[in-house]
DNA sequence: CGCAGATTTGATTGTTGTCAATGATAGTGG
DNA sequence: CCACTATCATTGACAACAATCAAATCTGCG
């Protein structure tokens, strides 16, 4: 459950970066790939269920996924969980923080996870110094946004068994993006319980609604997660698709 | 029901912007406001329950509110609609179909609006030529971020009267610090239906939920629209209170 | 006046939550 | 290796919540 932070002397630089080679990442000029350099200050890896940050905290850092699941979630005061999104390779952490004053959100870690840590002081930097970073920022900021759009439509407008399809359906396609997934095990690391604080649904009334999902042949639960079986059938029952994969930015 | 685009020569200079004037604005100087007048295109003019922006356009512009109120809304194929969230003046407007390929939602008048227009494809020079812009650009996207989450955690786990209580206390306090309420008649312009298709709830599910509210001296429900007796008692109700109000940009 | 949109209400149905209990599995310490 | 524990998954019975159906009122507006 602890989880470590590494300022590693030894640690690979971003210019040898092995998941900046996946081809839905925009290529980065070598100016940006220094700036960036200096810009991390570390890694920091946690275990699963470790929290990596606490809505309230007032983080001196940014972070980027590097490898392994992740989410976001808020709790109210008597515990109720909503869990808001979930991150994967590639993904920003800690922007809100960073920007304005605190974090309203926690961070958890799904699997083994690693972030690269940077500097939050020196943001600001980069908006005067890389155009081109800090419009990635915004772009990655809107991304979420519209990703966010998404589960309140689904949260708030589909039906239960819409709502579980959606989420498999887009866990599945952030995994496959990310390259989190086996060819073979397509295996999603959730349980249901996160299912549920996902999708607003009570823990119990969520197994009986995958249920019916692995019963017409689109999922099935295993020990602690899910394999997708049948991507293209849960979007159908969900009446989502993923959109086009655009080249994505990466810092 | 009109919507009017107005490439007014004799329009006022964002040097002369009386929303700027208001006290939650951060200052800018007057090279950026140099560049924002530049930036702008003219002006929208847009009765209410006019559309704004169309889910699946590829829009050339960008916009932000100068007067009045609107939302964001995504439907499903079969109508249902979820609004995500209310815009009021200072908000930007359709960041997304400008950094990303298109809008992934659609906008609508809740009153006559007025939009500031800007250039889409003159975006990147904003990045380039002024960091504050652009870190400003990002500070709106995190905090809509900041929004959404919050809204989330509303409808995924609030009950109906939380969640009713949490949607006017926001859209009051949005109102108040916008500068949209008469200290008098503190009138927030949203039909029932409106609640409803902001919380998930069906109309009817929503009228007897709102009436509850009312029957505590909370709220008073008007022609079209809510006028809100005691935000303190409606924060309390929900569980939230917003944050302190801190000096936000404007472009 | 007549119409359209908005609100209100009661009756009924259906979905979802809560309660309670049982298996299943993995990890822990003796 | 084996009890012991904790977490996760599963199931049935029942209660609570929210949706749907249907109808009535009310309002502003042409």
């Amino acid at each position: 459950m602890a989880s470590e932070f590494r300022n590693n002397p030894v640690r690979v630089s971003c210019h040898e970066c092995p998941l900046r080679l996946r081809s839905h990442f925009r290529p980065f000029s070598s100016e940006e790939l220094d700036f960036v350099s200096h810009f991390k200050r570390g890694e920091l890896n946690a275990d699963p269920g470790s929290t990596v940050l606490v809505e309230g905290s007032h983080s001196a850092h940014l972070y980027t996924v590097l490898q392994g699941w992740g989410f976001r979630y808020k709790i109210l005061e008597d515990g109720r969980r909503q869990i808001l999104n979930y991150v994967v390779p590639g993904d920003m952490v800690g922007l809100q923080g960073a920007v304005m004053s605190e974090m309203q959100h926690s961070v958890e870690a799904l699997t083994p996870i690693t972030l690269c840590v940077f500097e939050r002081n020196r943001l600001f930097t980069l908006f005067q110094k890389h155009a081109g970073l800090a419009f990635d920022l915004t772009w990655l900021a809107a991304r979420e946004e519209s990703i966010l759009d998404e589960h309140l439509l689904s949260i708030g407008r589909r039906t239960a068994t819409e709502r579980a399809a959606y989420l498999l359906a887009f866990l599945f396609e952030r995994g496959r993006v990310a390259g989190l997934l086996d060819e073979e095990r397509r295996h999603v690391p959730v349980t249901q319980m996160h299912v549920a604080d996902t999708l607003g649904l009570s823990i119990v009334h969520t197994n009986k609604t995958l249920k019916k999902l692995a019963e017409r042949g689109l999922i099935r639960w295993l020990d602690r997660g899910c394999e997708v079986l049948d991507p293209e059938g849960l979007q159908a029952v969900a009446n989502w698709s993923p959109g086009d994969p655009k080249l994505r930015p990466f810092i």
